[in-house]
DNA sequence: CGGTTTTGACCAGCGC
DNA sequence: GCGCTGGTCAAAACCG
């Protein structure tokens, strides 16, 4: 706002005289991203074509001319003095609108940034998560009680779902507890959660069943015919809060909503709008927007549901944020009891020899709450390291950010990010070995190479000012020193057969489970997330 | 004109 | 049973 006209001045100087060797090494450094150059390209050309009908334009080639002519023999001395001058307040310019476009750019990228970062850490959680063997030590009946229903809201904003990635977990926990009776149950579970919902809906209009809608509607038919249970915890679905600073109305999350309501909410002057998926004809997916109370500035989105038709790419970076965070929050113990929530993952991350390892850019707080009437998962992207507004400063790193799991009840408990990824890690090894892997495949992934896997990661996420790379980076590092357990693992899975991990997954799932592949083709079309997506699946 | 937003009304769940 | 609250519906208004 500070910049005005002047920020766009700079903007359309420095885009347009300096686009050759900053922009380029930029580029280089991954700094600028295509939408935001061109963005800003626009933004400059509309500032300096409205504003004052080409005069812009003629200080543009007055900054071109700073750097072309300022060394030219025939200029005369006083040009040379204003050429000076000139080129003086070109630097001052040049610093700004690297100021500016860093600002810019990090604006822009933020929720993309965010969400394909979360996303990603999630589903790592989702991976940790399925390690334990708490999970395994709940009967059926009660995993299917608890996790049938809100399983089938897990993927909010319908990512390619989590079948992929908790086959590949079900397929370890399979192997790692040799309990494979509520797994293959699991596995079929979300067989048939990555089955599509369109046939559900086809013949449930909105005026028939309104609450039932959104619960039956998400209660998506397996492959088998088998109805969700969602009967049975009529009440109970997951949902995915989402808390983020923004001025807009509505982040924007890839999909599109059609506001549908709004109401006051008890307890905060700000209403609270209600929206749902338009993407689809009777997609069940809605999302409440309201700003908070106490921070006006903040945004807090909850998604709830599962679409029922593949995303575009950019609606699934939220979509691996949301489905996984609500995966981690309903595939942990199966009770609703916040303190076992809580003891879960806590127990997984506060491992002792990685707790002290720390991802410097991962900047959120994940809140898990049982006791609200839905499940509840919130991921507080407002936890910014770096200036308020910039959840995402790349380099302003103020205070070791960290993921916390807790009860709303409780107080957080700080996980450092890298805990979640080591204890990704060292788990591998002793999970295969538990399961009777082939020692091969349970080699693979030794100590020392855990070791090596954990530098590496480390390594990838602290150098990498872009979490999302650097993360992924990480991600791939792990899926490359793991691959081996992994698809040993894999093989396990009942699908196993069609989705031999990572890439395998995109490949398998193309013409194995349709709406899943779509949704998955969908998330893996996204250039940024394709390895963390496919690794992570 | 079709899609979206607005807004008052309705309904269900829950606590007292 | 009653009131409160959250969630949704649906008609009217609005918009491109």
């Amino acid at each position: 706002m500070d910049h005005g006209p002047l920020s766009l001045h700079h903007r359309g100087a420095t885009l347009f005289g300096h686009r050759h060797d900053e922009t380029a090494a930029a580029a280089r450094r991954g700094e600028i991203r295509e939408v935001d150059f061109f963005s800003l390209d626009t933004g400059a050309r509309q500032q300096l074509n409205g504003g004052g009908g080409g005069g812009g334009r003629d200080d543009v080639n007055i900054g071109l001319d700073l750097l072309t002519t300022a060394t030219d023999a025939t200029t005369s001395a006083e040009e040379k003095a204003t050429a000076r001058n000139q080129k003086m307040e070109a630097s001052a310019v040049e610093g700004e609108l690297r100021r500016v476009l860093d600002e810019n750019r990090r604006l822009r990228g933020m929720l993309e940034e965010l969400t394909r970062s979360y996303g990603t850490l999630y589903q790592q959680l989702l991976q940790v998560t399925h390690h334990h063997p708490h999970q395994h030590q709940h009967p059926d009946h009660l995993m299917n009680n608890r996790s049938s229903l809100p399983r089938t809201h897990l993927n909010p904003m319908g990512m390619p779902n989590n079948t992929s990635t908790r086959q590949l977990l079900e397929g370890r926990a399979a192997s790692s507890t040799a309990q494979t009776q509520p797994d293959a149950d699991e596995a079929s579970d979300e067989a048939g959660e990555a089955s599509p919902s369109l046939s559900n809906n086809a013949g449930n209009n909105d005026s028939d069943g309104k609450r039932k809608m959104s619960q039956d509607a998400t209660a998506l038919p397996r492959e088998n015919g088998e109805q969700a249970s969602s009967a049975e915890l009529p009440g109970r679905k997951a949902r995915v809060s989402v808390r983020a600073r923004s001025e807009a109305p509505m982040i924007s999350d890839g999909c599109q909503w059609r506001k549908y309501g709004q109401k006051m909410a008890k307890g905060n002057p700000c209403p609270r709008a209600y929206y749902r998926c338009t993407m689809a004809v009777a997609c069940p997916v809605r999302k409440q927007v309201q700003r908070c109370a106490e921070d006006k500035t903040i945004l807090v989105t909850t998604y709830e549901g599962h679409h029922n038709h593949p995303l575009p790419p950019a609606a699934t970076t939220m979509a691996n944020t949301t489905s996984a965070a609500a995966a981690m929050l309903l595939s942990g113990p199966a009770t609703s009891r916040d303190g076992a929530l809580l003891g879960h993952p806590a127990a997984l991350f506060h491992h002792p020899h990685h707790a002290a390892t720390t991802i410097p850019y991962a900047s959120t707080m994940a809140t898990l709450s049982a006791s609200a009437p839905f499940p509840t998962i919130t991921l507080d992207l407002t936890q910014s390291p770096g200036a308020p507004g910039l959840p995402l400063a790349h380099g302003g790193l103020q205070r070791p950010p960290v993921v916390g799991i807790h009860p709303a009840a409780a107080p957080a408990i700080p996980i450092p990010v890298a805990s979640a990824l080591a204890m990704f890690l060292p788990q591998r090894a002793p999970m295969a070995a538990a399961a009777n892997m082939p020692a091969a495949a349970a080699g693979l992934v030794s100590r020392q190479q855990q070791q090596s896997v954990m530098e590496t990661v480390t390594a990838a996420i602290t150098a990498d000012p872009n979490f999302t790379t650097a993360l992924a980076a990480a991600i791939s590092s792990v899926m490359t020193g793991g691959g081996g357990a992994h698809q040993a693992h894999q093989s396990t899975t009942p699908r196993g057969g069609s989705n031999n991990g990572m890439g395998g997954e995109v490949n398998g799932s193309a013409g194995v489970t349709p709406p899943a592949a779509a949704q998955t083709a969908a998330g893996g079309a996204h250039p940024a997330t394709q390895s963390c997506t496919t690794s992570t699946n």
